[in-house]
DNA sequence: ACATTAAGTGATT
DNA sequence: AATCACTTAATGT
C-alpha cells in the first residue's frame, strides 16, 4: 500500500519508520460518500478509523428524531472513543456520517492495542486524540447548551469549513437544522442575514464562505 | 410539462 | 425561535 499520505496527515507517526511500516501492512483504505454511515448504534467497532481526507460528523441521536452533533473529524483526526469502545467490546454508542467523499484508513484494532505498548509514537498520538475530542465534547457542551442559535450556526459553518480544502460547503438549510436542532426557517433567514453582510453567499445545496 | 424538493416570507404564538 | 401556511425557484423525470 502507499502510504505516503501518513507523513502529510499523521506525522507524529511517520517519525517511527517501523510503525508505518507496520500500518501500511494491517491498514485498509476505505473510500465513503457523503450521507454513508460508517459507524451505526449497536455496531461493533473492529477498526479505529484515521480520516485522510474529507470529514466525518459523529452524532448522538436520541429516541425521537433528534439528534446532537457531537463533533467533527477531519482530516489527520481519529475517533479515540472507537479504540476503547472496541476494547470493551461494547456497542457503539454514538454514529458516524460521511459528511463529504472521505478516505479513511482503517486500523484493525488488535494491531491499535498491541501498537500502545510497542511504539511511543502511538500511544502519544491515541492519547493526544483522546485529548482532542474531550475538548471539542467540552466545547460541544458550551455551545448546545449557551450559545444562541446565531451563534451556534457561525460556528458549524466555521467549523465545517475549516476541514475544507475550499470554501464551499454542498449543504441544504434543512441539514444544518436537523444539525442544530432547529428550524429549517430560522436557519434559513440566519443564513440571509449572514449573506446580507457579505459573510457567505448562498444557491440551491450550496454555501461559500466569504468571510465569517 | 409536471412533480418534487429547496428555499424565502409573513403571520401567529 | 417554532410552527404554519403559502409562494417561488431549482432540479429531476
Amino acid at each position: 500500500m502507499n502510504i505516503d499520505f501518513i507523513k502529510d496527515q499523521f506525522p507524529d507517526l511517520a517519525k517511527d519508520q517501523k510503525l508505518i511500516e507496520e500500518i501500511a501492512q494491517v491498514a485498509t483504505i476505505k473510500s465513503y460518500n457523503k450521507g454513508e454511515v460508517i459507524i451505526d448504534y449497536g455496531d461493533y467497532i473492529k477498526y479505529v478509523p484515521m480520516v485522510i481526507s474529507g470529514l466525518l460528523k459523529i452524532i448522538r441521536e436520541g429516541e425521537n428524531d433528534n439528534e446532537i452533533l457531537l463533533y467533527f473529524l477531519g482530516s489527520g483526526e481519529s475517533c479515540a472513543a472507537s479504540f476503547s469502545c472496541c476494547m470493551i467490546k461494547k456497542r457503539s454508542e454514538i454514529k458516524a456520517v460521511c459528511e463529504e467523499k472521505s478516505k479513511i484508513l482503517m486500523i484493525p484494532i488488535s494491531y491499535a492495542d498491541q501498537w500502545m505498548g510497542k511504539y511511543s509514537n502511538w500511544r502519544d498520538f491515541v492519547i493526544n486524540m483522546y485529548d482532542a475530542r474531550l475538548l471539542s465534547l467540552i466545547d460541544t457542551i458550551d455551545r448546545v447548551s449557551f450559545a444562541k442559535l446565531d451563534e451556534k450556526l457561525l460556528y458549524y459553518l466555521d467549523e465545517m469549513v475549516s476541514h475544507k480544502s475550499d470554501q464551499v460547503l454542498n449543504i441544504s438549510h434543512h441539514e444544518i437544522a436537523l444539525d442544530l436542532n432547529a428550524s429549517r426557517e430560522s436557519i434559513s433567514r440566519l443564513l440571509k442575514k449572514l449573506e446580507a453582510a457579505g459573510k457567505i453567499s448562498l444557491s440551491r445545496n450550496e454555501i461559500t464562505i466569504i468571510d465569517l
